[in-house]
DNA sequence: AGCGGCGATTGACTTGGGTCAAGTTCGCAC
DNA sequence: GTGCGAACTTGACCCAAGTCAATCGCCGCT
């Protein structure tokens, strides 16, 4: 890789610290009033790619993942949601990624059309649209610096992001399987597993169950954040 | 990676292919004569990431990249940027990359507080805003894809993009160099210029300057684009 | 208790792409 | 022309992560 000569001053925080404009604030209002708050089981399809974007949603409770899948079956998983997040807002006709339901889910399920016949009058409406839409842009710009790292960097970037967006300060509950780890930070599950063991080793984390991890040092993951 | 057993029935068209919702066509009107004409030349920052967001810019000539760089160095290339595109408009306070001219450039320059201020009063101007965000977000969710992908088959990727935004059908006119394309792709100039050999010997393209490529068998390059 | 079965972990081996180090080509200044 | 430097290419070697395969551990079922 390059070794760049001109540095900027002012570093930004890396992107697992940085609080994000988040998305679960916009469009709290009168809004969501207008939706129905609809059910979804485990790996359920909320919607699929390409399919006509006719709703907005809110996750209510459980977890969500979007995903896109090249023809030769490879996933790459684009986000997943957490209760509040909203997502499958769309400007085009169309969705870009499908969305699943990583557990059973409760998403209350908004009309895309009347929000933006509403956005038309209010211009308070549209400027929430276009916020939600920039941070879904932020998240995928955070993702592509994600990729670019090595496998260790990646596993630790996930954990903070994780970490920051739980309640909980040090422990984190993963919803996802190990497979859906892999698919986001663009590995394998053997890799994702043998770096959750180095960590472990090095007593950075410890894995209690597979699901749940605990955070025993988390200068070691912002250093490895990079 | 994972071999998924639920597949859509409907396969969207390669990022390449795909018409884009221009960004180009967005925002053409008189909102064009609110802004300034300036030129750059080579590899001048137009904006660094994290400074204050007064501007939105629509480039006349020459071309641009956006790109962030890690705390050891590595950089990572957000877009390139050709004459027609628009780019720099956030949502936020501030830029989330750096702009710099790859060459010599003409740049339309727009303050944004003006635009937005005219959002509030008109509709259209605000849906416009709106989708030229949703067009950079589609621009990332096609990079993250291209970054999940092994080397022969990124800058397969990437030719086919550069042609689909260049006039000539078969031939790409690259202003940017190898060090470029390879911090757009995740991958080292080495191996950049060695995949770029490796499809000229096998007939899929031609290089009679580096910096111009003749695509001589599309098919093979789609077939490599997944 | 015993039996599957699925997800996760671990091990042995392979390989694609990175690293380091020469060359080569091209453009430009003199 | 000649000389120089930057961009690009090529080669030899290495290593991080992928692949393939075995095993473990946990949970639910009968």
């Amino acid at each position: 890789m390059l070794t760049q000569t001109t540095h900027r001053a002012t570093p930004q925080l890396p992107a697992a610290q940085r609080q994000l404009p988040a998305a679960s604030h916009a469009l709290t209002g009168q809004i969501e009033l207008m939706g129905a708050t609809m059910p979804f089981t485990r790996n359920a399809e909320i919607y699929g790619e390409n399919e006509r974007a006719e709703y907005l949603y809110k996750l209510l409770s459980g977890s969500v993942r979007t995903y896109k899948v090249l023809n030769d079956g490879r996933r790459q998983i684009g986000a997943f949601y957490l209760p509040g997040d909203l997502f499958g807002l769309e400007v085009g006709e169309n969705h870009m990624l499908s969305a699943e339901a990583i557990v059973d889910c409760k998403v209350l399920v908004i009309k895309r059309s009347s929000l933006i016949g509403l956005a038309m009058r209010d211009p308070e409406i549209a400027r929430k649209l276009w916020t939600t839409t920039a941070c879904e842009l932020q998240r995928a710009q955070d993702h592509i610096m994600l990729l670019i790292k090595t496998a260790r960097e990646r596993v630790a970037g996930f954990l903070l992001e994780m970490s920051a967006r739980s309640a909980a300060a040090t422990e984190v509950d993963l919803p996802m399987s190990r497979q859906d780890i892999a698919d986001y930070l663009g590995l394998t599950i053997e890799t994702v597993s043998r770096t959750l063991t180095q960590l472990e080793n090095a007593a950075t984390i410890a894995v209690p169950t597979s699901r749940r991890i605990v955070l025993r040092n988390r200068g070691a993951l912002s250093r490895l954040n990079s």
